[in-house]
DNA sequence: ACTGGCTGCCC
DNA sequence: ATTCTGC
DNA sequence: GCAGAATGGGCAGCCAGT
């Protein structure tokens, strides 16, 4: 559409680290030397999103490649850069849902709170909006209805001294390991949806015909699946290859057994529960449902609450998550009602073998680095860390490795091995992808060990230890 | 029929 | 997921 | 305290290319 080459627009991209950026610079140089652009119009991008949006199969990628290269090249440099941002949803206007809640709720007059509301309850600002328009009291009859999923209720990390304060007491559940989903039933037909609210009905059929069998009719329940065997939790990696399967899953059934776990419900028999304290939708929930609910222990007392947090860990599991009682059930909010209690992370010394070039506010530095392990001599790839540095120190390793670059390829460069990072993980767990056979879970890069050189950093013999200790049965 | 690269989504 | 940063 | 940004491992799915 410029003209340009492959190699120009990937170099334009990573210096502004920003497509739509990028393109409305390449766009205006374009511009300079051609003065024939058709004048485009909403409607042409809006019939060209929607040709798009419907092309699948064989030579798809390159019809939706032509679209999109008749769209750029009849575009305004500032066209072109919406054009961008609207095919990767990637305004970075400064614009979420918040700004958004404030701006309907100015433009028509209503509480911001209540365009909130509705908006939880219908996700889906469009048609908010237009109950908005109506006024107050349309935002406020708004109901869940099944088949309509909402967003999920999310917790953020605290410790338990944190949350229990005088006198509080807190609902105490085991965090499961899986994946999160909402299931919803009425007139006999089941959904399964995921934390995006994908439809994942049918690559768990064994999960909901369970679920089927448990619960009554006219129900949206809110919880987990895990994977399991002989009543252990299996590693997530098992559920990831159960969970959105479309093909083969009669056969994945068979190898990975699946068991929901509930915690919540947020719809029975016509009525609307998110807006009851916890404890009153947990007691309705222990009613409605024959099975699955997730076990509970409410209490005010620190040792009691570590307690049941060990015996989380030991059998399995993650941790705990202690929710608020009076609590209501609010969808997408990450607020403090719950709180998730896991590990403080396990950290290796580990050899910073490698790096890649950053996007967008990292486009001048590196934006993530290769971890190794020492092995016989050598060293091995087990990770890479690219969270837990601050600008600044992104800044210092991006000059201070600049002298230990011995190999590049694309964005990747590869050092002469001097630095030894101290990370974070969660985890350890089997890689199919990296060399040495493991890989980290969650790392987060905690400092700079200055003081060890590289023939101090751990090894991968210290790796599989851990793994194995890890994994060990327990037995007490 | 297979592989490799990329995307989207689970954590 | 985790973490940092600007408001 | 919140929202936004940049990034992790790993899985299935999809498409291109052979």
């Amino acid at each position: 559409m410029t003209g340009r080459r492959r190699e120009d627009v990937i170099d334009q991209l990573s210096r502004v680290g920003d497509a739509g950026a990028a393109v409305e610079e390449l766009l205006s140089q374009k511009s300079q030397t051609s003065f024939f652009t058709v004048e485009l119009t909403l409607a042409d991008i809006m019939a060209g999103l929607v040709e798009i949006s419907g092309m699948e199969g064989g030579r798809s990628q390159r019809e939706k490649i032509r679209v999109i290269q008749r769209l750029l090249s009849s575009a305004s440099p500032l066209e072109g850069h919406y054009i961008t941002a609207i095919l990767l949803e990637d305004f970075r206007i400064g614009v979420g849902d918040g700004n958004l809640r404030d701006a309907i709720a100015q433009a028509f007059t209503v509480d911001p709170k209540l365009v909130e509301y509705a908006n939880q309850v219908r996700n889906d600002m469009g048609e908010v909006s237009v109950l908005a328009l109506s006024g107050e009291e349309a935002l406020r009859s708004v109901r869940l209805v099944p088949f309509h999923p909402v967003r999920m209720m999310l917790a953020r990390q605290g410790t338990i001294s944190g949350v229990l304060g005088e006198g509080v007491r807190v609902a105490v559940e085991y965090k499961y390991d899986g994946a999160r989903f909402q299931f919803h039933k009425q007139n006999g037909t089941c959904r399964m949806y995921s934390r995006r609210l994908e439809e994942v009905t049918s690559a768990m059929p064994d999960v909901v015909a369970l679920l089927d069998g448990a619960l009554p009719d006219d129900v949206i329940v809110d919880g987990e699946v895990i994977a399991v065997q002989d009543g252990r939790p299996m590693p997530f990696q098992m559920v990831l290859r159960r969970f959105r399967r479309k093909h083969n899953v009669a056969q994945a059934a068979d190898a990975i057994t699946m068991v929901p776990n509930l915690f919540d419900i947020l719809y029975y028999n016509q009525e609307m529960l998110i807006d009851r304290p916890f404890i009153e939708r947990r007691e309705i929930l222990t009613k409605v449902s024959s099975r699955y609910v997730t076990p509970q222990l409410v209490s005010g007392k620190e040792e009691e609450i570590e307690d049941y947090y060990h015996d989380a860990l030991d059998a399995g599991h993650e941790g705990v998550m202690l929710k608020l009682l009076d609590s209501r059930y609010t969808p997408g909010v990450r607020g403090k009602d719950w709180v998730k209690i896991k590990p403080e992370a396990d950290t290796l010394d580990l050899v910073v073998t490698g790096a890649e070039w950053g996007e967008g506010k990292r486009a001048q530095v590196f934006g993530s680095f290769l971890l190794s392990v020492r092995s016989n001599g050598r060293l091995v790839p087990i990770s890479r860390v690219a969270t837990g540095f601050s600008d600044e120190q992104l800044n210092w390793l991006f000059q201070t490795l600049q002298d230990d670059i011995i190999r590049k390829d694309g964005k990747m460069v590869y050092f002469e091995p001097r630095l030894v990072f101290e990370i974070g993980y969660s985890e350890i767990q089997k890689s199919p992808n990296y060399e040495g056979g493991y890989a980290l879970r969650f790392p987060r890069f905690i400092e700079v060990r200055e003081d060890k050189d590289i023939k101090e950093a751990n090894t991968a013999e210290d790796v599989e230890e851990r793994y194995i200790l890890a994994h060990r049965p327990v037995n007490n």
